[in-house]
DNA sequence: ACTAATTTGTTAAGCGCCCTGACGAAATAG
DNA sequence: CTATTTCGTCAGGGCGCTTAACAAATTAGT
């Protein structure tokens, strides 16, 4: 079985090998990667039985990797089993490292993560960036970045790609930021104005959140659904490990769903959006309160208590979610539905009414529903993560690079 | 021993060769056959030139497909450019055929279509499926197999397949109906029922419908969406060129996409789904006409007249169906939808409200809607070619079976 | 008409990649 | 202490594509 080939979006890796002696190794290459990864410390005889290809291949391909100090020798294996034993190999803590960045609409975050998938540093400056020109901001991202990055090299680690999370839609190009509502920003190539050394993508933030999710979370299924909610509603369709993005890339677009089609008007020229049952405005002026600094914190503590205005508000969210979750499940058939971003937070309150809206409308057993674990670090982890799998995905690209 | 080669299910999901010279061998044979499939006859240079091989790479892989009979040599090219003329290779028209059957509601069809995509054989029986217990049905159909088959034969042609279009749900072992409301049929397995001989897969019409506009349509993109209809409302989601089947096997389910949340009940348990307001029944009701035969041919007869109360509901169907493809497509964003089935021919009453429902709840262009030039030959011409497809895809997998 | 240039298809040599089979090394079992 | 098992490596070989060269078949130019 060959090993998920990542989305082509993010990074330009995406592309297919050719179906050459060179484009075989190289995906053999990627096959040991993954499998160290996914399990741990592994002898080459390990690797070899699971991959299906013989010790004598594995031994070449891992002798090629750990040359190229993306692989580490841990020495023997504790024996246990008769038989000499193997010596383990790990991803290596050194080489290269994904940076990770969201420009959110009250913060910048931006971390560092090893091939390991672990977090190496981290860099935040909280403050509001709504209908700030973009200029300032991304000047002051790309200061947290070369902080990150400075803090990477002192520990042997070099940036191999930069991914950018925004909340907005973004071009095909993974470049452009086509449309981002809450920072009002329009048709701006972010390119010119971070640093143009890690080669650069730009995502959604929920397109990033749910592969944080598929990639980190604890048994999240290979097709699901992801719902998460920040200021919009943002989802994305995840199918056989994949990202559904579109033509235009602006799949997942679950906040103008219609739940009502003679319910209130909504910005994008319809009726009776999702949005405008259960996004953030929405569900302040149905609980009574006023969008202000950390609403979502403000509505949890607020239902905790028991506020029957807040709560009828989160169930009426719930509800609507429902309906339109029905449509999307209905078309997609996930293997669940995962509730991600400050959905996360208020999921005790969303789920009651948003499962039972489920159930009812659905033949047969409804489509599962979780909460994410990950929660508003979703779109920062799945950032850095998603160029620690274009290593993954093809080492050999790395090696030529340095 | 061989590994898996294909997934159960058509539309060629199964690609999973193995990682070794052997599958690089035959992917390369499936990429020749591919490419002068696609673009008629075309010289080894030429097919060389477009897959990134060498000429004598070419060559050696065409030999091979020559001896096997998957390909033929027509002989030199007139000339018109310098240099040498090529010799022009053509997919055979003896060999394998892939056989498709359509179970239908008021009648059964099954037809062969060789490498080349041409129908080479045709079998119908006319007469109501409704009610009536499977094996008399399964029994008739088989008859006609073996009719279709015999004919074949005569001319050189092997069945290589035979895929069956039911109007139904179809477990992911494709073999298996699990619910065909229109027949009465239950948890039923196709197999014990039909000829043991050529490999057996089962799918949904609508499924087969989309892959036949995908492969035949005139300009059918590789990202869409195809909605049909016969009784029901079938809806099946094409990305990439691949269909998207869910989970269960159950992705595409438009019909019971909520459209107005306090609607009329469904059978499907919830209120307001899209066929009550755009299913046959609930159309024929609302012109005020009772369910009999030819019920799309009475509709369309009607309309065409100007009847007012037909070309009303037509009307409010479509723009059920505009509300209910708004959230499909903010969900997708692809690259077109397809009206397939009983809809093409009842497009023209359709698509203005259709059109006009989609473009004012679309922020920006709304996504485009085509008519398929299939109509209701959809499914069977489906059935038939996802056999030639999987041909197509490892030729090397027939080769090995004569 | 004849030569030069161009393109096609084939052939032989070569290289890369994995497999087979055999070996020494390092552990356990008796 | 010996037999057994498993690991990692090495040499030899097969397979598949590439490179390079060549003959064949056509057009362009003089």
């Amino acid at each position: 079985m060959t090993p998920p080939l990542h989305d082509a979006h993010p990074a330009g890796h995406g592309r297919r090998l050719p179906d050459t002696q060179q484009g075989m190794r190289r995906r053999n290459l990627a096959r040991v990667m993954h499998t160290v990864s996914a399990e741990g410390p592994l002898s080459r005889a390990a690797v070899a039985a699971r991959i299906d290809l013989t010790r004598a291949a594995v031994s070449t391909l891992v002798d090629e990797l750990i040359r190229w100090e993306l692989l580490e020798e841990l020495g023997p294996e504790r024996p246990g089993r008769v038989g000499r034993p193997g010596s383990a190999l790990a991803i290596s803590g050194h080489g290269p490292a994904g940076i990770g960045a969201e420009v959110g609409v009250d913060h910048l975050a931006v971390c560092s993560v090893d091939l390991r998938g672990v977090v190496r540093a981290r860099a935040v400056r909280h403050g509001t960036n709504r209908g700030r020109p973009p200029q300032p901001v991304l000047a002051e991202l790309t200061a947290l970045i070369r902080q990150v990055v400075a803090e990477g090299e002192r520990e042997g680690l070099w940036p191999a790609g930069l991914a950018v999370a925004v909340p907005g839609l973004v071009a095909r190009d993974a470049r452009t930021v086509v449309r981002a509502p809450n920072l009002d920003w329009h048709d701006l190539d972010l390119g010119p104005l971070l640093p143009g050394e890690p080669p650069l993508t730009v995502d959604n933030e929920a397109n990033f959140g749910s592969l944080a999710e598929l990639w980190l979370g604890d048994d999240t299924p290979r097709d699901f659904l992801h719902v998460s909610a920040e200021i919009g509603i943002g989802g994305a369709v995840v199918v056989d490990g994949r990202l559904l993005r579109g033509t235009r890339g602006f799949a997942g677009e679950l906040g103008h769903v219609p739940v009502d089609p003679e319910g209130p008007r909504c910005a994008c020229g319809g009726r009776g959006c999702l949005e405008q049952y259960a996004g953030e405005e929405a569900v302040l002026r149905a609980a009574g309160l006023t969008p202000g600094e950390d609403s979502v914190g403000q509505l949890a503590e607020r239902a905790a208590r028991g506020e029957t205005d807040v709560c009828r508000a989160l169930g009426g969210a719930g509800t609507a979610l429902g309906i339109a979750l029905t449509g999307a499940v209905n078309l997609l058939d996930p293997e669940a539905v995962v509730l991600g971003g400050a959905l996360a937070a208020l999921a005790p309150w969303l789920l009651p009414s948003l499962e039972r809206e489920l159930a009812r409308r659905t033949a047969g057993t409804a489509c599962a529903v979780a909460v994410s674990r990950l929660g508003s670090e979703g779109p920062l982890l799945g950032a850095a993560h998603s160029v620690v799998r274009t290593v993954l995905d093809d080492p050999a690209a790395v090696a030529e690079r340095t």
